[in-house]
DNA sequence: TTGAAGATGATT
DNA sequence: ATCATCTTCAAG
């Protein structure tokens, strides 16, 4: 009995999800064998075409492709030129969504957070229900969390940039 | 082909 | 408040 987290769990609507995922244990294997886990603190929901602040939302491109497909499968894209931030896509095919991963376990901040973990452009595309180096346990759901607007989607105009997608514990 | 901007972080 | 640093994408 595994208790990581299958298609069925990424393959809900972001919205749902992002609550839920606050205290899953990321589990990461490094190339030495050394295996981190860290449980999810923060995320950002990213959803649908219509959403200004996401990459989605000018239509499919090379490099947001993975967000239009099934859930559960890593986006990991540069920002700024040094940090990568590391997406789960969730949903069903075709409806562009994806969660932000902002915190784990003491660290706060997406780009702290793939420095930690050490990952980049070659975990574009991961499936985390199959891979023998990042995948998600189950846990319990925790009983507390906030929520609050998006950080660093200014560009984005309303009423994207008030929507309180960004969830933390 | 080119240039402008960006889902950030560290430092002043 | 400023800057480091470079890919992506849309315009020309």
């Amino acid at each position: 009995m595994s208790d990581r987290l299958d298609r069925t769990f990424f393959g809900r609507d972001a919205l749902i999800i992002a609550p839920e995922i606050l205290g899953k244990v990321l589990v990461r294997v490094l190339p030495d064998g050394t295996r981190l886990l860290l449980p999810v603190t923060e995320v950002e929901v990213y959803r649908g075409l219509d959403d200004r602040a996401s990459h989605a939302s000018r239509g499919m491109t090379e490099r947001n492709r993975v967000m239009f497909g099934q859930g559960g499968i890593i986006y990991m894209y540069l920002i700024y030129g040094m940090h990568w931030m590391l997406n789960i896509v969730t949903g069903d095919e075709g409806g562009p969504e994806a969660l932000l991963i902002r915190g784990v376990g003491e660290t706060s901040g997406p780009g702290r957070v793939t420095r930690l973990l050490a990952l980049g452009k070659d975990f574009y595309g991961e499936d985390l229900t199959s891979s023998t180096r990042i995948w998600l346990e189950n846990r319990p759901a925790v009983e507390n969390f906030t929520t609050g607007p998006r950080v660093g989607i200014n560009y984005s105009g309303e009423p994207w940039i008030s929507m309180p997608w960004r969830f933390r514990c």
